[in-house]
DNA sequence: CTTTGGATCGTCT
DNA sequence: GACGATCCAAAGG
């Protein structure tokens, strides 16, 4: 069980977006398996929040990577991203689903759904409801991720076998069609 | 099973 | 002033 180093971040987003399946998502008692995300780039990937320059939101971006990106979405929900890349040049993992392995009662807690709507709904199967089960919102962002309230840990289990598609919910020509959405099988 | 619409607000034009 | 890296309940087939 080891942390991620500075180095495994400051890479191509694709790179650490493949990298970071089957790592473990920690806030206290939550784990979760990370097993499903996307890579973002920078200025020259048009569905990124990098891609028109710097801005006051984006600039952890820009900023050095094995940090929290946290913004939100349609007003409602909170996503969280892994920054990547060298410091100066934007990147990101966006975390989009997780296993849950341990203190899953925690995270319904986090989601307040009622006990009696358990079964049917996923518990942390999407970006909103992964953040909202690990109690994420945006004070997480641009801070560190290694040795943090909300880290990442390496428990060496491999990947079997994965998956690569297009991205989810990105505007027509907004890099739509470039694979960088990787899934664990 | 699939489709639809409402909730709701920070960010950038 | 419009829109979005979403989610869920409710309605329809």
């Amino acid at each position: 069980m080891k942390p991620l180093e500075p180095a495994f971040f400051e890479r191509d987003p694709v790179l650490v977006a493949q990298g970071l399946l089957n790592m473990l998502l920690v806030r206290g008692e939550r784990r979760g398996r990370i097993v499903e995300v996307e890579a973002y780039g920078g200025i020259d990937d048009p569905a990124s929040h990098a891609w028109r320059g710097m801005t006051p939101r984006t600039e952890v971006m820009f900023g050095p990577p094995g940090r929290w990106y946290v913004y939100l979405s349609y007003g409602i929900h909170w996503c969280i991203n892994a920054v990547c890349d060298s410091e100066g040049t934007a990147g990101a993992v966006l975390l989009r689903a997780i296993e849950p392995v341990s203190g899953s009662e925690e995270m319904w807690n986090s989601r307040a759904v009622p006990q009696n709507k358990r079964k049917r709904l996923g518990l942390a199967d999407g970006p909103g409801k992964l953040a909202s089960a690990f109690g994420i919102d945006g004070s997480f962002g641009g801070q560190p991720i290694r040795d943090s309230e909300l880290t990442i840990l390496d428990d060496g289990v491999a990947v079997a076998s994965s998956s690569v598609t297009t991205r989810i919910g990105l505007s027509p020509g907004r890099g739509k069609d470039l694979l960088r959405r990787f899934v664990v099988d």
